[in-house]
RNA sequence: GGUGGGGUGGCCGAGUGGCUAAUGGCAGCAGACUGUAAAUCUGCCGGGUUAACGCCCUACGAAGGUUCGAAUCCUUCCCCCACCA
């Protein structure tokens, strides 16, 4: 692919809100360096982050070289741009841990080796061995106060407050921008809407101190169509990293994107063509029960995060949920799958179990063992409003006790339902 | 340092001695309709206990106090904001 195509690409994909002038000649010129910054803020990314990898994707694909940088440096600060309150300050152990984990998940997105070879920097690398005095004579020097105010970062904060910490930041951030230039050639940052104020600051640096001309170019911020936030369900955060949001889940997140926003979001975030794109549009418009661009959106993006196996594992474990199959009739092979990557408690059978009958489960106790609810009243609430199944068979309100022998799996197991979408398996110990 | 305003449930925001587990909105949960969609409609939405009515506990920045009774009054403390210095 060639280098100028980059930024057509970006564009019909939706993933361009704000640019310097300069970078279509710059992209057309030949292979450019290009990076984002990514904060370690917590030790995982999620999918709000995973535009910004794709974008750094599409750009190796055209031929130029991404540069994925950790700010093991800037995360000790806190960046103000987007953000209504001061925040709490990390630890250096804190920030030093979530570096690494981040790290991990950015290499998986980018390609290392070859002419465009990606290259993973962290900041700390410079900012914390860069000697105050230096670095307000060498970058301080650079910038007004009065230039500063103007940054909307800033301007948004003058009535709640901002710490002179966090004010600084955007010098870290121009700083950054400098060395990636002197480092690695890097002559165009990108970032989301919010990092406008940052990335100008940066040019701005480089422009001062190295005399050349650096661009810039911003993601727009992913919305809903029904106006709640990207990236959040009721467990909150979609993360990456699978101990916190299970390839189950992570899935699921995917596969029920509403219609009105999928054709979008498979422009974001997966690397189809735009042929086959406005045809899964077109299906979706046609035959919308199928699912199908949810479908191929969630396979996609799940695959490239979790790998082939796991999105396997969550396809199986959402066939069985949300599918027509008994769960008395489950394979060997099927069971082992659920076993291990639906969501699983375990309970011993005297907190589950009824005073009367004998060998009765408490449906009540099954539901906030399983943590499928949240306490007894919620538990209770829940039957009485018919919300909830055991082994996928609905439970009447009246039914506070059933026996163990007709919802026992496999001598040890209940699969404990809440609504349409929400299961655990629990393992009853005897 | 001074003066004034303020801290209420996940968030916003009413409430200024009993009718307040605390109006309302958002978010969330369940049901109906559907396509594991959206929109819409209905119900729910601190915890324990009860088949249920109910009872008990915890909660309105923190700790004390006044009162038969406090989110509401008093005292001290902590925190936030505005203006002044």
């Amino acid at each position: 692919m060639k280098t100028t195509d980059v930024l057509e690409e970006l564009r019909w994909r939706g993933l361009v809100y704000q640019h310097t002038d300069g970078v279509a000649s710059a992209l057309a010129a030949g292979p450019v360096s290009a990076y984002i910054g990514f904060d370690p803020t917590a030790s995982s990314l999620h999918v709000g982050h995973l535009v910004q990898s794709m974008v750094l994707a599409h750009l190796q694909r055209h031929g130029h070289r991404p540069v994925a940088l950790v700010g093991g440096g800037t995360g000790m600060i806190g960046d103000p741009s987007g953000k209504s309150a001061e925040r709490q300050l990390l630890t250096a152990e804190q920030v030093a841990g979530n570096a690494a984990a981040v790290r991990g998940q950015l290499e998986r997105f980018l390609d290392f080796s070859g002419p465009a070879g990606a290259r993973m920097r962290d900041n700390a690398t410079w900012l914390s061995h860069t000697p105050l005095i230096d670095f307000l004579r060498d970058v301080g020097k650079h910038f007004t106060v009065n230039y500063m105010l103007q940054k909307d970062s800033v301007r948004s904060r003058m009535d709640a407050g901002i710490s002179f910490t966090e004010f600084s930041y955007m010098l870290l951030q121009a700083y950054d921008f400098l060395e990636l230039h002197r480092r690695d050639g890097v002559t165009l940052q990108l970032g989301g809407s919010d990092q406008w104020g940052n990335i100008t600051a940066g040019i701005e640096l480089i422009r001062r101190v190295a005399g050349a001309e650096a661009h810039g170019l911003t993601v727009p911020l992913i919305t809903t169509s029904s106006g709640t936030k990207f990236g959040k369900t009721e467990a909150g955060a979609v993360w990456l990293d699978p101990e916190r949001t299970s390839p189950y889940a992570f899935y699921q997140f995917w596969l029920s994107t509403e219609d009105a926003d999928v054709g979008r979001y498979l422009r974001y975030f997966t690397l189809l063509s735009r042929e086959e794109i406005e045809s899964l549009e077109a299906a979706t418009v046609s035959a919308p029960e199928r699912r199908a661009a949810q479908q191929t959106l969630a396979r996609d993006v799940t695959q490239r995060v979790h790998g082939e196996s796991a999105l396997r594992a969550a396809e199986q474990v959402s066939a069985f949920f949300f599918g027509r199959a008994d769960p008395t009739e489950l394979s060997d092979e099927a069971f082992a799958v659920l076993r291990s990557e639906a969501p699983f408690v375990e309970a011993d059978f005297g907190s589950v179990s009824a005073e009367t009958p004998d060998r009765s489960f408490d449906v009540l106790r099954l539901l906030t063992e399983s943590r499928v609810a949240a306490s007894m009243g919620d538990a209770k609430r829940l039957l009485a409003q018919g919300g909830v199944s055991i082994n996928k068979r609905r439970i009447q309100p009246a039914d506070r006790s059933v026996p163990v022998a007709d919802f026992l799996l496999r001598g040890a197991y209940v699969v404990v339902g809440k609504g349409k979408k929400d299961y655990t398996l629990l393992q009853i110990r005897f």
